[in-house]
DNA sequence: ATGCCATTCAAACGTTTGTTTGATTCTTTC
DNA sequence: GAAAGAATCAAACAAACGTTTGAATGGCAT
């Protein structure tokens, strides 16, 4: 009576669903979106090829919730810790040099097995691909955006075509150390 | 007489064979050489799809002959550049970031295209995949090591490993300011 | 127990992939 | 000019891809 017609979403377990985004993860991350077909990515979660299809749709849109999974956290906390700078006190610089670096480490270990996670960010990062850059796209201009502003606001002497030029850098630094980093 | 049993290698002119290593560089440097396929090459090369298997072997073979072209050059000037640094003089450390970096930039705007030179070779460096990293590898090892060996001699107080993540890091810089560098 | 609905499954779909084949064309050598 | 060999060509190959289908399964409310 309370609630007969409420949709009721996560009815059963939803096991599947997660445990392919999990194995997804880590395949993407070791060989690329593009070498990993979806028999691997079913064999090794032990569910059915047709069940990524049904849960997502396409691989398109499974690649777009393995990215936005992990990517989402990152920026969300970095633009938190953007917004705690006071510009008025020492070194903002290096604050916002933390604040784009640090909340890529804050990952867990758990969940971040055999640096998972830094492997995929930087694939990210470093892709060209059409698909995977429309999906990070959606995130990174607003990111990017947020902390040119912020460096022009802590370097009034620099335009933003500079501060812009040097958040990439530091960006492609970052990817770079995270995609080769061993042990 | 004099030469009849000479095998005679440059036959008949080789322009299909050098029209497709350009073409195949074009595109791999725009999509990656997973999302090239050798129809996509022979198309736009104007030459048949066998021709590939024919002068290459395979797939494989045709990306380590475009690989290697263009990362050969530039590693030999990066050594041939860092052989000529004269450590007692002033600021070598600059002299051995300029031999890195130079080299990538010393390429001919004729055969850069459309930053095709500098696409590729972001696209070897950030590479995780085996095929691609297992022809880089063969050379990249030996460079790596020279700017090591050569970072510490600059800088006695500096241990290996520290070197060699520096200069793994400046690659990386390098790779990704190529690689989202448009105009 | 029955009907309902979300989920799983094996099987097949049509494409596209890299590669191979056998005939044909062109160039070179004697 | 004839024989030989390298290079090109259209056509087909098997394998792998993402996706779709229709039946089987499972739990839940009635």
């Amino acid at each position: 009576m309370i609630a007969n017609e409420v949709p009721l979403d996560g009815r059963a377990a939803g096991l599947t669903k997660e445990r392919l985004l999990v194995v997804a993860g880590e395949l993407f991350a070791d060989r690329g979106f593009d070498s990993v077909s979806l028999r691997m990515i079913t064999d090794r979660a032990n569910v059915n090829l047709a069940s990524v299809n049904y849960h997502f749709g396409s691989k398109e849109e499974l690649i777009g919730a393995v990215v936005d999974d992990i990517v989402r956290p990152v920026n969300e906390r970095r633009l938190s810790l953007l917004s705690l700078i006071d510009y008025t006190r020492e070194d903002p610089i290096r604050k916002i040099i933390h604040a784009f670096i640090d909340p890529v480490f804050d990952l867990s270990d758990s969940v971040n097995d055999d640096n998972k996670y830094y492997k995929l960010i930087s694939r990210c990062i470093a892709s060209r691909d059409d698909r995977v850059s429309s999906i990070i796209i959606k995130q990174f201009p607003e990111v990017l955006a947020q902390f040119v502003s912020a460096l022009t606001k802590a370097l009034p002497s620099m335009d933003s075509n500079s501060a812009h030029l040097k958040i990439m850098f530091m960006a492609g630094a970052l990817a770079h150390s995270l995609f080769h980093y061993e042990n």
